[in-house]
DNA sequence: ATGAAAGCGCTAACAA
DNA sequence: TTGTTAGCGCTTTCAT
């Protein structure tokens, strides 16, 4: 048999297709009798409106596109996981895409998904959330967007983030009070990227606070990639005067830390303390498990999308959310060796 | 000013909508000249077409539903990425979905998403791919899907998968030709799950081949998951005869044993060979890097979409690619000590 | 509170 | 090779 239609539906309920699609929008305007009856009906034919006609025929969609860009995995999923249960509770989709270009070529990517697709909203991802030419694109298009951001870009688009300085100037206090002097930051945005390096910002800070001049030998990048952390790292711990403590910016390159101290015979957190930074998976399965900051990547997808859903995210006037951090503490970090205070 | 629409284009083409709908389709009946000039406006105009639309209008729509259930991450991911990849390359959408019920409750939200959505196909992973019950609905419903999943169901549907017996084996022979003699198998399925584990029988298989006879205690089960391994594995590596070798049916379970090893002062490889399997993320980031055997999970995302549009996977005659694996040498396995020989 | 009917933007016969 | 036109399944005025 064939997939009933609303006019299925109408026929067995006695009623017309409007009533019908006046239930399926939840207006009130029906009454309860009606309404119950109508229910009733569908249930027992299994009706289930067809998501592209409601959408033609409305105009909106009831979509929420996820866009990413060379993910770290464990960055991207709980974002994820997070917008897809806060799309469910109201009837929407989530439609991921991974995309690929950069520049002009990637506005007109995402562009191209806003006019094929018409979701009620975009959730940008890092790297994509702080290119400043695609949320101007989206603004001229007035598509309601929420970036997934620390930095400001000083703009009134929607975003959610957490306080990522002072999360990280109280990691660097936290490695400052157990001793250490001499600590190591791996930073994720390399020095000179256009946007602000907040982590970075905030270890500095506290150095500061600290009266410890930032010593160049202590500052690496690894593009909050594992692979490309080894060789920063190698170099790092392979000084003369090596750090006591290294803080780097993810959790991923934490892990690098870890297998690089290793490869030296250094042990962790005997030898060296290592800092990690988000509080994904990876923190809780290397050995051993890390101290880092509690990022809470799941929430924020589930506000984004809530800003969304909500109107809360108009291009020209939009919300922002700032959600809470909290310290955890692993077994990879540790007072510094009495030899080095 | 407005998106244009299909009528936009043919009006300022001065041709008629059905001509621009057949350049958009890609019908060979229309004149070269008169498509490339269609081409140019709809670039000139930024005409880009609706895709709700699209589908209501041909009764097919332009998506792939990805589905999964409490996922292990470093699972999914790649095979999403794979998944998202291929869609692309045909314009199509992926739409994800992380299914939250079980038994008939299950069968009844997939439904939903089938008949709202009308996907063109659907790509099932683990554990959804196993339920005899959902793949039955589905063939039922006559909707295209592909299973990722080692197991065969005896059924017709579509399948992608790999020879996990095989290649659980060669791991264990692998073990064994290092001599080692008391081998732990921390299994992903509980014995007496209804689906046979592949990668346990083919463990046992290459045990039995070199005349050795399984041992209760040496077997465990940590759900595929890292947490819910710590436990068994303290259990198996905590007797007095434990073994020299754990071979963990997942990367994850086998970052555990790498946990639970440190925590009992046994080092590994030197006191502790310790296997993984999938060759995960996972695998490369911890210390020591895993042994582990390469399951090719993009690769399997991008085939199981392929086959959906191909039209191959047509519920009562799907076809089925297996894909090869690779044994990955890592640092996490040596020979045994001496005197365990 | 409900129904009739005109869209929504596109596809797909059927003609020409 | 192209245009005309009737759908697709739903939403949404406008009446009643």
């Amino acid at each position: 048999m064939k997939k009933p239609t609303i006019y299925d539906v109408a026929k067995a309920a006695g009623v017309s297709i409007a009533t019908v699609s006046r239930v399926l929008n939840d207006d009130p305007a029906v009454k309860p009798q009606t309404r119950d009856s109508v229910l009733a009906t569908i249930t027992a034919i299994g009706y289930r409106p067809n998501l592209s006609a409601r959408s033609t025929g409305s105009g909106r969609s009831r979509w929420v596109a996820l866009l990413y860009q060379n993910p770290v995995i464990h960055y991207i999923h709980p974002i994820q996981q997070g917008a897809v249960e806060r799309c469910r509770q109201d009837g929407h989709l989530l439609s991921v895409h991974a995309c690929q270009h950069t520049g002009d070529a990637l506005v007109d990517e995402v562009l191209g998904i806003v006019d094929q697709l018409q979701p009620r909203g975009l959730v940008l991802t890092l790297p994509l959330s702080i290119s400043p030419a695609l949320c101007e694109a989206l603004r001229a298009r007035d598509t309601p967007f929420v970036r997934i951001a620390p930095q400001g870009l000083d703009d009134p688009s929607a975003r959610v983030y957490f306080d990522e300085n002072t999360a990280a100037a109280a990691m660097t206090r936290q490695l400052l009070a157990a001793g250490h002097r001499r600590i190591g930051f791996l930073a994720g945005l390399p020095e000179g990227h256009p946007q602000p390096d907040e982590r970075r910002a905030g270890h500095l800070r506290a150095l500061a606070e600290a009266g410890i001049r930032p010593n160049a030998g202590l500052l690496a990048c690894g593009s909050f990639h594992f692979e490309e952390s080894i060789e920063p790292l190698r170099t790092m711990l392979g000084r003369r005067q090596r750090p006591t403590a290294v803080f780097c910016a993810n959790d991923d390159m934490a892990a690098a830390a870890l297998q690089v101290a290793a490869e030296l015979g250094l042990r962790v957190p005997q030898d060296l303390s290592v800092a990690g930074f988000d509080d994904s998976y990876v923190a809780r399965i290397v050995t051993p498990r890390l101290t880092t900051v509690r990022q809470p990547l799941h929430e924020m997808g589930w506000e984004a999308v809530d800003l969304i859903l909500r109107g809360q995210a108009q291009p020209v006037m939009g919300q922002q959310r700032i959600l809470p951090w909290q310290m955890v503490a692993g077994q990879s970090t540790a007072d510094a060796p009495q030899d080095t205070r």
